[in-house]
DNA sequence: TATTATTGTAACAAATTGATACAATAACAA
DNA sequence: TTGTTATTGTATCAATTTGTTACAATAATA
């Protein structure tokens, strides 16, 4: 984040970007059971979208990635992955429409040779954190940017779709691995404390199936990544669950 | 692969590429016990260097990483899946000195703006296949094309030493997802037929370590992707082997 | 007909995972 | 106080998977 953003609408050359290749993100937010992603809808446009955006010339790319997830969506301080590059010509094509549009929306000139125009290669970021924690605010060229429920996606722009899918899988497979540094940053996915139920919430949310509470509760905790706390007192009419909390780094083998 | 492919050295202006964008292929190569690596040095230069590329700007991604193979080492019909995308802005200066060698080795003009010494991110593929079926030919721009023991590979321009480790690291993960597309083409790693200890010695040459003979077995026939042939005569001193195929697709569930 | 090397698989132990059961409570209601 | 209820932590046992050893089968060769 060393230079101070360019703003994007009075850039009619794409001046200071890499060319040709574009960043998108998708960000899955968790909250009690429900798994959303973070999409914004572009100014006078029906058109939902991943928030995206370009690299800077001098900028590393896993910097572009943080910095555009914060231009667009008021996001920072969250771990974001690598899963894929998307470089079919097709996508050119499917870009178009939409691109045009909304830059129509912006007042822009849609002339055919605009750079916006030209055909991206983008490659996919992807992030886990707690929407309600994490609150999207809209960028000067959206309207919207929220959170919306996977099990009811809008249909998105161009090939933004597939991206969430893949993105989807790649998060099933490496949740084990990623969890805690998904949770060490802001809008962590658990509090600070957490019960054992709320933790296998999550997994069952994001793995889209339901775990077996004496066995992924032995796994968790011969995982040896918790250390156990005082008990909570929930109100509720039942023993007080322990609360837990991730092992910190320094105390880890 | 649309398109001729463009001759490098007379294109001064990178014409007909995505600029900034290339691709870089870490080929493994395995026979007998012996994992290496595919590598190039570039004329009059002591400069090692995974081969790589540039995409055409009709070309998919995919299908760009096909090309490159077959124009730099000349094997073809292999299958490449990428791995990662390696984008700091750090890389730009560690191709400086090496990419200028390379030009001036060339005949070519190192003005301080050519394209070539621009910025750019490389999208890394791999591949595993038999070397001794996939014999590379040098093209214009390399002295020399060849495998290289991966115990001692020599020490590798810019950061493709960093693109190996990685790419190996993900080899080993999906060995067993990618295994049989990895076979399935030119210069696959494994005869038509084969023992159950050839397939066992692939899989402790890639993996690094020696695998338990029964439970390998087990594992392996479980899996339901063999199909049992004829026993094979070797000459050998010794009860002989069944020999194995890969259950054809049509065949599997 | 032994000998040797290697293979296929059985056999058993050890470890992991799956499923069920049960004791231990917080809160609440009678 | 004393049940009642819901939920948690863990024990228990079964089922499955994995790790290890053992052994019979058997080509080539001496």
């Amino acid at each position: 984040m060393a230079e101070p953003p360019i703003p994007k609408v009075s850039n009619p050359t794409g001046q200071g970007f890499l060319p040709g290749l574009a960043i998108d993100l998708v960000i899955f937010g968790f909250h009690e059971g429900q798994l959303k992603v973070l999409l914004l809808e572009y100014q006078n446009t029906d058109l939902f979208a991943l928030p995206g955006g370009f690299i800077h010339t001098t900028e590393n790319l896993n910097d572009a990635a943080r910095r555009i997830l914060v231009e667009r969506t008021g996001l920072h301080d969250i771990y974001l992955e690598q899963f894929y590059v998307f470089g079919d010509y097709a996508r050119y094509d499917a870009a178009k429409a939409p691109m045009t549009a909304i830059m129509r929306a912006k007042g822009l000139t849609s002339a055919e040779d605009h750079w916006l125009l030209r055909r991206f290669v983008s490659i996919g970021y992807y992030a886990l954190v707690d929407f309600t924690k994490a609150i999207p605010t809209p960028d000067v060229l959206s309207d919207t940017c929220g959170w919306y429920d996977f099990v009811k996606l809008p249909s998105l722009m161009q090939d933004h779709g597939v991206m969430v899918q893949k993105a989807l899988e790649t998060l099933r497979i490496s949740l084990d691995h990623n969890l805690i540094s998904f949770n060490r940053w802001a809008a962590p996915l658990l509090p600070e404390t957490f019960t054992m139920g709320e933790l296998q919430n999550l997994y069952e949310t994001i793995l889209g199936q339901k775990l077996h509470r004496s066995g992924f509760q032995r796994k968790i905790l011969g995982s040896e990544i918790l250390e156990r706390l005082e008990k909570k007192y929930s109100g509720g009419a039942h023993k007080a669950p322990y609360l837990y909390r991730f092992t910190p780094e320094k105390a880890r083998s």
